[in-house]
DNA sequence: ATGTAC
């Protein structure tokens, strides 16, 4: 059997890109890393293991607790981590969902091609950048009154599109159509939604941008098909999140899990995966607040697609969705955590076994954390969309500003695999203090001009430097082993052509 | 990721 050791942590190789850490100690269940092994190598540069470890820690996980290739290490749970716990006799944890709540990324198609858009980049990068709020701090494309808020919290892209800002399908081509059934706006401070209320409609900073790309290539042709994409043709893709709102959000109820759960706590080996047990008040709390977050940052991404039609409706004289076609593919959250059912190894007393102790096998409800994961549900499943039933979930996963970005379909293995996931990302190669110690903005944003026909425009130099190609993992490398493994299949491939950021 | 600090 091949094994590796990184930092006393043992890894046996299960078969082709399945690394496991078998159950020890007080590990409820094994781990398992799913990477090739160039990017194990990456994987294990950091605390990324331990954390992944940590989680098996976790009261209710389900086997096994998972790494995604683009894995890296996050606050106590790792980013590009996906863990199944049972929503009965476990636990929900914010550190394994995220700070930034439905950080996420969707995809808007048009009827453009590359040669329409050329010579023009730098009007339409001038023109999106004035229109779409970016950066720290406050400004969106709509100040939230009360009732915007409430709104926005309680009904998700359904309330954006009844206020003016979408059509119809905006809600069917997103991921829960859109809106949380379960979203508990009454549980997210007025501190959060006073955050929020001048967020509406803004990317933020760090890693989130909004980027004008072309198809340069089509893997599987039958699926670009049904998912309307062509070589040669021009798609928006947009990643953001739930800004101040979520992040609030979060550390409220961090802080108030360690101080009602200490008992739970004191048994997990990292503060950072504080966690409430199932069926706890703090629990039900928390996930309704969440849910209503994750609502928000729909309408945070519907908003800036609403804006986006506008710049493009007036750039190229036309009406966006009857002349340009700008129509959703669609939106996939990439921090989140919900209840799904899933078909577990249960005991004798029918609750979640592993190893030995498993006697059956039957279906759980689980909260199912996916945090830089993205869901990859396959063809059949009732909960893709009917357009793309057929065919299996877009997946969106968007790599660096210089490397372009991926369309995936959930793959037929994803169920067995990854409760139904894959990964979301290239995934950082360095930090972001380490990324401006290496690279210049200005730099960076001329060679990519140059060099490669990008436009970049952005808040700050310092943003580039942080988010230079250079940062950041091999996409094709984790989009292949995704591909390879069957839980996400390489549909197209994009690359950039107007990149706007804070 | 984040009014980069409870």
């Amino acid at each position: 059997m091949t094994t590796r050791e990184f930092d006393g942590i043992r890894l046996e190789k299960v078969r082709e890109h399945v690394w496991e850490i078998p159950r020890e100690g007080g590990m409820n269940v094994p781990a398992r890393v799913l990477a090739s092994e160039q990017l194990l190598e990456a994987i294990a540069d950091d605390k990324t293991l331990q954390q992944l470890r940590n989680a098996t820690h976790l009261p209710g996980i389900v086997e096994p607790a998972i790494c995604m290739p683009d894995g890296h290490q996050g606050y106590g749970f790792p980013v590009g981590g996906v863990g199944a716990i049972d929503a009965e006799v476990g636990c929900i944890s914010p550190g394994a969902i995220g700070y930034d709540i439905n950080c996420g990324v969707r995809m808007v198609r048009t009827d453009l091609t590359y040669d329409d858009v050329r010579g023009r980049e730098d009007e339409l990068v001038e023109a999106l950048f004035e229109a779409v709020p970016s950066g720290l701090g406050g400004g969106g494309v709509i100040t939230g009154t009360a009732d915007a808020i409430d709104g926005a919290l309680e009904r998700g892209v359904e309330w954006a599109v009844e206020a003016g800002y979408g059509i119809e399908s905006d809600c069917t081509n997103c991921e829960d159509g859109g809106r949380r059934p379960d979203a508990r706006p009454e549980f997210v401070s007025q501190k959060a939604k006073d955050r929020g209320r001048n967020q509406m409609g803004s990317l933020g900073s760090g890693n989130h941008f909004l980027e004008v790309q072309r198809v340069t290539d089509v893997f599987r042709p039958d699926v670009a098909e049904a998912y309307g994409l062509a070589a040669d043709g021009i798609v928006v893709l947009i990643h953001c999140g739930s800004r101040g709102l979520g992040h609030q959000t979060c550390n409220d109820y961090l802080r108030r899990i360690e101080q009602t759960h200490g008992d739970l706590l004191a048994e997990l080996p990292d503060k950072e995966l504080a966690a409430a047990p199932a069926g706890s008040d703090l629990a039900e709390e928390y996930y309704g607040a969440m849910g209503a977050c994750i609502n928000f940052a729909w309408v945070n991404r519907q908003l800036i697609t609403h804006r986006t039609r506008e710049v493009f409706g007036e750039v190229f004289d036309a009406d966006p969705i009857d002349d340009l076609g700008m129509t959703l593919l669609y939106d996939v959250a990439h921090n989140i955590g919900k209840k799904e059912t899933h078909e577990v190894g249960v005991g004798p007393d029918g609750l979640p076994a592993v190893g030995n102790a498993v006697v059956d096998r039957t279906e759980r409800d689980l909260y199912v954390h996916r945090k830089g994961a993205t869901r990859a549900f396959p063809a059949g499943h009732e909960d893709v969309p009917a357009a793309y039933r057929e065919v299996g979930q877009p997946v969106i996963i968007p790599g660096s500003m210089g490397a372009g970005s991926y369309v995936l379909r959930g793959g037929a293995a994803s169920m067995d695999v990854s409760f139904g996931s894959t990964a979301h990302g290239a995934g950082r190669l360095m930090s972001r203090t380490q990324a401006k110690r290496e690279f210049q903005g200005g730099d960076v944003r001329r060679e990519l001009r140059d060099g490669q026909a990008i436009h970049v425009k952005a808040q700050s130099g310092a943003t580039i430097a942080e988010e230079a190609p250079g940062v950041y993992k091999d996409v094709d490398e984790v989009v292949r082993v995704s591909d390879d493994l069957g839980i996400g299949d390489k549909v197209v491939r994009t690359f950039p052509v107007c990149n706007i950021k804070g």
